[in-house]
RNA sequence: UCCCCGAUGGUGUAAUGGUAACACACCGGUUUUUGGUGCCGUUUUUCCAGGUUCGAGUCCUGGUCGGGGAACCA
C-alpha cells in the first residue's frame, strides 16, 4: 500500500509532495495502525470556491491514493453564520467534483455532548476554569507578543466551583458574555493562543441542527482536534493559517488522553485576478455586483460549474498546482489551460456565429439545401459525424470580413478565397455596406468541385471560416465573460471593489447557432469552432430560447 | 518587541549531499479544412554572507525579505 502512488512499473514515478512523504513514513512506521483517514471540514457559512477545491482534492485524493477513507464534517460551532442552505450547496459541490465521503457525513454539533464532557474532564483535571470577566478584561490581560499576560483573578477557582459554574452556563443561567470557560495553560506563553484560550462561550442563538438544545458553544480550537480524534482521523490537513493552532490542538488531545490525530498544514490556493475570501465574495453577492454565488464569473465551484468548467479540469488543475508550504499565487491561465486541455479532447465541435452578417453564395441555386457530413471531434474519431445543412444564404462572422487587409489576413476580403469549414471553397465577388460603411452582406461564388472531403479543385485557400445556414439557424443569446477584476491582485491596494472590471460580462443577442444545438443539454460543453468552449446557462436558458455561456476562449495565436 | 512558517526561471512545483528539471506563460518554427490541437525549439532559475564537505539548492550559523500570530470567528 505504501507505494500505491507509484502506479505501474512503466509509469514514471511522480515526485511525492511533503504530505505524501509524511504519510508514507507514517505507514511504514505503523502509525495510526497504518491507516490513512482524512476529513474535509467546511464551516457551512458560505459557498465553496476553487481554493476549497484544492483542499478537497488534497484530503480526498490522499485518502484515495493510500486506500483510506475521508469524512465530510460540517464545522458548525458558530450558529450565528451557519445555515442548511450552505450545507446543501457544499454537499452538491463536493459530489459534483467527483468525491465521495466514504468515511461518513458528520457535524461538529453531533459532538456537543461529548465536547461538554471533555470540558468537564478538563475542569476535573484542574486544566479549565470559569472566568466571569468581560471580553475586554480578558483581552487586556492577554498581554502582547513579546509581553507576558497576567492571570485572571478567577484562575484558581476550585474544581467543584468550576464544575458548578460551567453547569450554570449550560443551563442558560448566564448572560451572553458574562462568563466563559477557559483552558488553564500559560499566560506567559510565546504563542498567544496558549494564553488560557476561551473554549466555551454563551450564545442564545438557535442552531440550524441542535435548535435551542444548547446555549453554550465550543470554540474552534476546543472542537476541531477533538472532533478529528472522535472520528479517528489520522491525517488532519488544513491551511497554513492554522500552524499557530497546532500546539493547542495537540495540548487538548494530550490533556484529554484521546486518539492522537495529527495536523499538517499546507499552503492554500490563491489565484490572480480574483479574490478568494468568503466574506468578500459574499459582499459581491449582496451588493449585486454579480448574479449570485454561482455567477459564472465567480471563483466558486458553483460559478465555475455554471460557466462550463468540468470536474475533471478542476481536479487536474488542483494536481498541477501542487502541495507545499509556501504562499503562492497561481496564474489563472493554468486554470484555463486545464479546461481547454480537457475539453479539447472531449467537447463536440459545432458551429455558431456570434456577430452575424449575410453571406450569399451567388452561384448556388436558391431554395436548395444540401446536407454535409462533418466530424464531431477531430481529436476523437469515436465521437462520430453529423449532418449540417448548407445553402445559398448563410451567416458568417462580421469580423471575418475586412476590406483593407495585409498579407497576414487569412480570412475573407476582396480578391480572397477561403474554405467554409466542412463545405466549399468560396471566392469573393462583392459586398454591401450600409450608410455608415458597415458591411452588412458579402457575396461569393463557390467552387463546386471543392466540397469538403472530395476536393479536386486544387485550390489552396489560406483560411477556413465557420458559418451556419441562414434558413436553418436558430437564434441564441451568448454571454461572454472576462475576468471579474482588472487588477492582478485586487486586494493589493485599497478596496477590491475599485479593482472590478466593468466589462467582465457582455451579452450578445441574435447569435446564430447550427440546428443540432437545439437539443443541447445543460452540462454538455461544446466547442464553437474557432470561438471557444460554450455551455448552456443553467439559470437563464429557456425552451426555444437558449442562453450559452462561454467558459473559455480558444487559445488565440493571431497577433494581427 | 516576541513566537511560528517560508524563500529555486514570469508563475507554480521537483531535485531527499553528486549534471538544477517538469508544467503553465512567453517567444520562434512546423503541421493543420479551427490563427485551435499536435510536434520541434529559444529565452529565463537556487535571497545574501560565512561555515562544514572531495562536492551544498539541500546541512550549520548569522542576516535580509515575505507570510501568519494578541476574535467570547473558523
Amino acid at each position: 500500500m505504501a507505494d500505491s502512488s507509484t502506479g505501474t512499473d512503466d509509469a514514471p514515478k511522480r515526485a511525492l509532495n511533503f504530505i505524501e512523504q509524511k504519510i508514507e513514513a507514517d505507514i511504514a512506521a505503523g502509525k495510526h495502525g497504518g491507516e490513512v483517514h482524512t476529513r474535509f471540514p467546511p464551516e457551512p457559512n458560505g459557498y465553496l470556491h476553487i481554493g476549497h477545491a484544492k483542499a478537497i482534492c488534497v484530503s480526498f485524493g490522499l485518502a484515495q491514493q493510500y486506500g483510506g477513507k475521508t469524512n465530510l464534517r460540517f464545522d458548525d460551532t458558530n450558529p450565528e453564520k451557519e445555515s442548511v442552505e450552505y450545507v446543501n450547496a457544499i454537499r452538491e459541490d463536493i459530489a459534483w467534483l467527483g468525491f465521495d465521503w466514504n468515511g461518513g457525513e458528520y457535524y461538529t454539533s453531533d459532538y456537543f455532548q461529548q465536547l461538554y464532557d471533555y470540558a468537564c474532564d478538563l475542569i476535573r483535571k484542574g486544566l479549565a476554569y470559569a472566568d466571569d470577566q468581560t471580553a475586554e478584561e480578558i483581552a487586556y490581560q492577554k498581554g502582547a507578543p513579546g509581553k507576558p499576560g497576567e492571570n485572571s483573578p478567577f484562575r484558581d477557582r476550585s474544581v467543584d466551583e468550576n464544575l458548578r459554574l460551567f453547569e450554570e452556563m449550560k443551563a442558560g443561567k448566564c448572560q451572553e458574555g458574562a462568563r466563559v470557560l477557559r483552558a488553564k495553560i500559560d499566560m506567559a506563553h510565546d504563542n498567544m493562543l496558549m494564553r488560557d484560550p476561551v473554549i466555551y462561550r454563551v450564545k442564545f442563538i438557535e442552531h440550524h441542527r441542535t435548535g435551542n438544545d444548547w446555549v453554550i458553544y465550543p470554540m474552534y480550537d476546543f472542537a476541531h482536534g477533538q472532533s478529528d480524534s472522535i472520528e479517528r482521523i489520522s491525517h488532519s490537513l488544513c491551511s497554513l493559517e492554522f500552524e499557530n493552532h497546532r500546539p493547542l490542538y495537540n495540548w487538548f488531545i494530550e490533556a484529554l488522553g484521546i486518539y492522537p490525530s495529527e495536523q499538517t498544514e499546507f499552503a492554500r490556493l490563491n489565484l490572480n485576478y480574483t479574490i478568494m475570501s468568503k466574506r468578500k465574495l459574499l459582499r459581491l453577492v449582496e451588493e449585486g455586483v454579480v448574479d449570485g454565488w454561482d455567477d459564472p464569473r465567480m471563483p466558486t465551484i458553483s460559478g465555475l460549474r455554471r460557466r462550463g468548467y468540468t470536474p475533471e479540469s478542476i481536479r487536474v488543475f488542483a494536481d498541477r498546482v501542487g502541495v507545499a508550504k509556501r504562499n503562492n499565487t497561481i496564474d489563472v491561465s493554468l486554470l484555463e489551460w486545464s479546461l481547454r486541455d480537457d475539453l479539447n479532447r472531449r467537447a463536440p465541435r459545432v458551429m455558431a456565429v456570434l456577430d452575424p452578417i449575410r453571406l450569399v453564395v451567388l452561384n448556388y441555386p436558391a431554395g436548395e439545401t444540401e446536407m454535409l457530413t462533418t466530424v464531431n471531434n477531430p481529436e476523437d474519431e469515436s465521437a462520430g459525424t453529423r449532418e449540417i445543412p448548407f445553402g445559398r444564404e448563410l451567416w458568417m462572422e462580421a469580423e471575418d470580413f475586412r476590406v483593407d487587409v495585409n498579407k497576414k489576413w487569412f480570412r475573407l476580403a476582396p480578391g480572397r478565397t477561403v474554405r467554409l469549414k466542412s463545405a466549399y471553397i468560396v471566392e469573393y465577388v462583392d459586398h454591401i455596406e450600409d450608410e455608415n460603411g458597415k458591411v452588412t452582406e458579402v457575396h461569393v461564388n463557390y467552387i463546386p468541385n471543392s466540397r469538403s472531403g472530395q476536393d479536386t479543385s486544387g485550390v489552396k485557400p489560406k483560411g477556413t471560416l465557420h458559418w451556419v445556414s441562414a434558413e436553418h439557424a436558430q437564434d441564441a443569446e451568448v454571454r461572454l465573460y472576462d475576468r471579474l477584476f482588472k487588477e492582478e491582485s485586487p486586494e493589493a491596494n485599497g478596496d477590491f471593489m475599485d479593482a472590478l472590471n466593468p466589462e467582465s460580462l457582455s451579452i450578445l443577442k441574435g447569435c446564430k447557432i447550427e440546428p443540432s444545438l437545439a437539443e443541447a443539454q445543460v452540462g454538455t460543453v461544446f466547442q464553437f469552432t474557432r470561438l471557444g468552449y460554450f455551455t448552456l446557462d443553467s439559470k437563464y436558458s429557456g425552451l426555444g430560447a437558449p442562453v450559452f455561456n462561454r467558459a473559455v476562449t480558444l487559445k488565440d495565436g493571431w497577433k494581427g
